[in-house]
DNA sequence: ATAGATGCAAAGGGTTTGCACTTGA
DNA sequence: TCAAGTGCAAACCCTTTGCATCTAT
């Protein structure tokens, strides 16, 4: 990330704008509003150097490719909507995990994923 | 699923002697022992044979390909150790996740899954 | 001017599929 | 016997990489 060429600054752009989580597709059909000629291989380097400079971080759901969020936001978790099949962050953390990790496990971190419909699909 | 082949029979004995999610390539190996020409094509194909018929449910963890574990048990989750990467069956449930979704949404499944040391990988 | 960034197309890794051969019933 | 099942290799999909070209500085 050492220049501000327009297709970084259009990937930027698209991750500030739409504050959820994004697979590369999404970047790459989202970007193209603002830089035509944006390729697949450029979303995919541009996330990999801002997911390794920090500006990212990768969100991992069971069963699916990647998607990006931009980092900072404290531990939190998300939801899929199984209909439209977007991601949301939310907030809360259910803890009081410990007892569910067998005798002589050590835990040390752990994920949840809530599954249902979004406001919007929920609203049909 | 209609003739009982060796392979089969190799497939379905892994499960039943090695009772976590495996993946693919481990049901492969541990086939090997039993019948040595079994090929990966023949593992993938009959793993979604008894998927499609019920003997076998998949498992998605964040990030990896999905392993798959004899279905029959109740609801439960996971657990990841990240030093043998071996998944393993935990029981019980945090429950109380209606808290977390947002206004609006319905939450209708969630999955949880934890990490940390394995009793094994934890007693070094 | 020039090293970094891009786009295309080819290469990779894991999974699936086409096809000729093998085998269970 | 003979259709279902297997193994091999090619095809696939998504992601990464090589290379010639372009561009920010």
């Amino acid at each position: 990330m050492e220049r501000n060429t327009k297709q970084r600054d259009a990937i930027r752009q698209v991750f500030e704008e739409i504050a959820r989580p994004l697979g590369p597709n999404e970047v790459l059909e989202a970007g193209r509003t603002r830089h035509a000629k944006l390729g697949i291989a450029t979303v995919y380097r541009t996330i990999n150097s801002l997911v390794d400079s920090g500006w990212l971080v990768p969100v991992e759901l069971p069963g699916e490719p990647p998607r990006y969020e931009r980092a900072g936001s404290e531990h939190h978790h998300h939801f899929r909507c199984r209909t439209c099949t977007r991601v949301f962050e939310i907030h809360g953390c259910p803890g009081e995990l410990k007892d569910l990790a067998p005798a002589g496990f050590r835990l040390e971190s752990h994920e949840v994923v809530l599954y249902g419909l979004c406001a919007r699909c929920a609203a049909d």
